[in-house]
DNA sequence: TCGTAACCGAGACGGTACGTCTGGTCTTTTT
DNA sequence: AAAAAGACCAGACGTACCGTCTCGGTTACGA
């Protein structure tokens, strides 16, 4: 299913009238991740995306209520090859296999600064967050839940792991990398972080490896 | 030492001219910190500022760059209060020390809304991202590099741990609740998390493999 | 014919897009207008224009491309019910006809002031200087010239007599007083300068009336 | 005398403390001169003034109040080496003698912008224009009346001439080209206001040559 | 001789206005 | 009905000068 986007017009049904055209609707999102990417968040001002979209500002208002939420269904549009969530036997094996994909998404062109712009509208718009945590949060907690739920099952970890706290140590860190660039954001450090969750960093009663 | 401030003029051992104004310094930031902490980041109009630290917005200017320049010194000003790193003794009781003021901090009026703006200029601006991470992402790792320093002298934790992905896991997941808003912050979530770092999540009982 | 301001946009056949404000033009003229003449030249801020206007600036800037562009079409609209030229049958009759309606105009509240800030202007900007002497000297000389071209053709005046010269001696003394203001501008002053030009204040060898 | 020049503070006869300046007086009016001709009335801005003269602002406010004033005076400075006034015995050779080095001096390099600030600047500050038209104004009418005198005493002019409209004809006429610019100012303009303003422009009974 | 009054430089200060820009809305014509 | 065009209000941006002020340092008179 492609259409995960915001701009439904609440039900649509009512089919009367000129029909949108499917055509600004791709170049308006086609314009508005262009510039996120190429330029970064701060660069997706609506007179520029409608420029260069060949479009009027009006359209885009029409169908998206601000800039934040544009630039968010952008993003989506962008990202939507999302990958599978896979059960490999072991928690570690999952967690890889969740974080990876995001990491190498995450290190490009001016991703940063696209995230950065889409958190800090989010702290002024609620009804923004609500859409930002639900399409970008929540879906990339939602799998690794479950990771950790049949690590559960299996007797891997211990029933009484508060797994919120887990997910925002390993997503957590990964973002801080992300945000505040003070250290590069590489695949091995995706692994350093997952094994230090799992194992913790103070010595073990007997001897053992990373 | 109280004045980290970013607008200090070089050196000033010269003392020609009118001396600057310290009440017009203390106004200015005294107003940043006002309208960035009640409003939020986004409020923190150069004109909001002169009007109402009663001061020209030329002597803004002259002495900040910009108004994120500007937000950032009226935040330290804010902030400067901080907790003398202690040594507990323990590791555990060392971070505790460290990452509970800054969680209560952070849990203040618009925190978040005031470190996302930050974070979102930092992106774009690779001058004042130097300035931020140096007055606010190195000032509060390099007590917890100490603490973990001190840990490993006294074999608490092994020699080869990567002390900055650590730090990554404590500040990351305290950032991301800041940020992302998901979740409440709080002190026993402070907890939470250091306890999940310095004993892993997997369980210990039996020999386990990594 | 009514419009001969400066704000025209070019040609303006294509008929897209939301029409220009007719409301906010008129406004925009009128305060300029009012304050040009009560206050003077200088007042007439583009921010006290946008004021009295309720206006944005923005607004102004699509028309006009500067203070002084808008200051010399506010004058214009002001002054635009000219006297239609006539045809008194004697040069003498003509001349007054032309610089009575003029030197009362221009004895009215602040004239010295908004004609004296036109002319500094277009002393420095070309493009400018070339607007006002096409409205504002031009359009006075030329049915003068036409005075003068009649009275030539009557036998009144000599047909070698450079016409541009002597419309130099009549605006010439008047623009003198109203901007030097070393004398009152009076009827009577008009009627001298144009007796003394016809005649010339040599002693004529017989007699001969004025 | 060389310093007619408007910065003298009162009365100095009490000569207690730093005697004023000289070298700062003179690097001021030479600034000033230099900005006035070079880029023309608009650019003699106190700072640009301080700056070029290597003086402080307030060195300049306290000799000069206004940057007008201080325009003016430079004028003055510069065009100090006035002509002495001649008596050549006719009216004809009298004006030419005073008209013609008017018009060379006025032809200079940015001559008309300086006086139209000044006349501007004249419109709304009365102390500046009572200056203005001392020192600028009745300096050059001053001789030209007593050449009318004198030609009204050798019976070269009716006795009844009202000299103050003759002058206006004569400075009218330079003045409207210096300012207008819509025609050159050539020394054969000047002669042909005089012979204009002397034989008049209707025909006379008998053939006169210009 | 030496205090002191007036000067000078530097430059910060509260202001005013500039001209530009963007955001979001509104009003037309065209499709 | 929807799209395109583009005018509109609002208001922040950063800059340039204004004229005033507070300094510290420097003359050169006059007690």
């Amino acid at each position: 299913m492609k259409k995960t986007a915001l701009s439904e017009p609440a039900d649509t049904t009512s089919r009367r009238g000129r029909p949108r055209s499917e055509r600004a609707r791709l170049a308006i999102l086609q314009a508005a991740a262009d510039l996120l990417l190429d330029q970064g968040g701060g660069q997706v001002s609506m007179d520029a995306v409608a420029d260069r979209a060949g479009v009027s500002k009006a359209t885009i208002y029409r169908w998206w209520p601000s800039r934040e939420r544009l630039a968010l269904d952008a993003l989506l549009e962008w990202l939507s090859a999302g990958s599978p969530p896979r059960d490999t036997g072991t928690l570690r094996g999952d967690l890889l296999a969740l974080v990876r994909p995001w990491v190498r998404d995450a290190r490009r062109r001016q991703f940063g600064r696209v995230i950065a712009a889409l958190i800090a509208e989010a702290q002024s718009d609620p009804g923004f967050a609500a859409d930002y945590r639900r399409h970008f949060i929540e879906q990339r907690r939602e799998p690794m839940q479950a990771a950790f739920a049949r690590a559960i099952d299996r007797g891997e970890v211990p029933a009484d792991l508060d797994i919120e706290v887990a997910l925002d140590l390993v997503y957590g860190a990964i973002y801080h990398r992300i945000l505040q660039g003070h250290a590069p954001l590489t695949d091995r450090f995706a692994q350093q972080v997952v094994d230090l969750l799992l194992n913790g960093i103070l010595h073990r009663d007997r001897a053992r490896g990373t």
